[in-house]
DNA sequence: CCCGAACGTTGCTCTGAAACAAACTCCGGA
DNA sequence: TCCGGAGTTTGTTTCAGAGCAACGTTCGGG
């Protein structure tokens, strides 16, 4: 394993407070991880023993219903700390995380979370931070599933997608990450049929242009309003 | 306001660690109140001032959309947190919380938050804890939410508020608060004739009995079956 | 270079549940 | 006691979107 740089760290929220020593520590304790995309970093229900940090790529998290049906909870990008089960008193991962594309992962066994938040100031704060900020999204979706028609419920699914990933091309915004009409579907709650539907309507109208597994939306603000605004 | 009792705070897992003189101490910081049914605890959006636990009643945690749609995201039972948005760094309510029944909470200003999970062992730790059961719960209405049939959400959701506050009786399990068919329709994502089509129907098959804002589930066996098994 | 799998498109049918509509019943308050 | 509003029931109509089916396209690996 090569000795890992603190730079990867010290511009990250959880660790912005801390020394260079401190980051040093973090970094010795790590281990860090390449998945290729499609891989499990962990599974659903799983015994919670390490916490990940996400360093490059882009993470799906997915549930499984007894039934087979899968749906995508939210992702994950660069930077974002995620499998923090141990935050939460929890001994079992609750939901699967898998690749969306090659990513790079560092992780820590839980044991050391409470010498994590003990020890590196910041680190609790801005943890349960995001933990908060995921509530918050998880509840969004919920609230659009439940009170949204599909056309909204899908543009919406884009425009997250856009705005959490989006790289600005000469086309328009590009989602950063491989993404089928199955994963919107997976994500809306609808069928891969009707998002193809929806999609191939919306690139006539030449508001997205899409390939296989990639999307560009070329007319946000068009989508901002199919998507009901807010929300 | 009258002297409160330690007993109120004893056996509830948050403080249950604790000494009595702790107790006290917490006690003497608690402002008490009650809220009639239908009453705002406080609302989505509004400065995150103090946190709660509800003592008696039941809670209904509820978002709405901009276009007016209401959704309840969960319920909160006697003995739990709640509006705990300080734990998680947020200076605003993520959802409104209204009395489903006649409730009494204690509350706290958030500026002694820092102080309880500081000094009384065992409070965040079972605060987290809860935290964790909630986005459980959420995620798995999620899931629901976006792969299964109205009536097995609507199934499920009924199963949901007997496990959470089901009295037994002579017909039955009884749901302990006031619910009207609207208010599970904002549970589940459907409209009020849907939910009494089926509680009409359910009701024909002895599955339950129901008068107005009240449930009673004679045949829980028969409703597991309907929700499809776990979930 | 070819094959097969994964991904995407499109047409058609059919149904679950929303939308619309109209009563009915219970309850609390004037 | 009567009235009005909130909650509930039931019927009818309508349509979005699921299900089914078949075919086209891209890509990676042998």
């Amino acid at each position: 394993m090569p000795k890992l740089d603190e730079s990867l760290l010290s511009d990250l929220p959880p660790f912005s407070l801390l020394e260079r020593s401190q980051i040093r520590e973090i970094l010795d304790h790590a281990v860090s991880r390449r998945y290729e995309e499609g891989t499990a970093i962990f599974r659903e229900g799983h015994d919670a023993d390490r916490f990940y940090l996400l360093l490059d790529g882009y993470l799906r998290v997915v549930r499984t219903t007894p039934g087979g049906d899968q749906i995508i909870v939210l992702h994950i990008s660069p930077g974002q700390l995620f499998g923090i089960a141990p935050a939460l008193q929890r001994d079992t991962y609750p939901a699967t995380s898998i690749a969306a594309a090659e990513s790079i992962a560092l992780s820590w066994p839980v044991s050391l979370w409470s010498d994590f938040t003990a020890n590196y100031p910041g680190f609790a704060t801005e943890s349960y931070k995001t933990l908060g900020q995921r509530l918050g999204q998880i509840q969004e979706t919920l609230t659009e599933m439940a009170t949204q028609a599909v056309e909204k419920r899908v543009a919406c699914a884009l425009l997250r997608m856009v705005n959490q990933s989006g790289r600005k091309t000469a086309e328009g915004i590009e989602i950063a990450f491989p993404v089928t009409r199955q994963n919107i579907s997976e994500m809306t709650g609808t069928t891969l049929h009707t998002v193809s539907r929806l999609l191939s309507a919306w690139q006539k109208d030449g508001i997205v242009k899409s390939t296989r597994k990639h999307i560009v939306v070329t007319d946000p603000h068009q989508l901002v309003i199919l998507s009901g605004m807010q929300g």
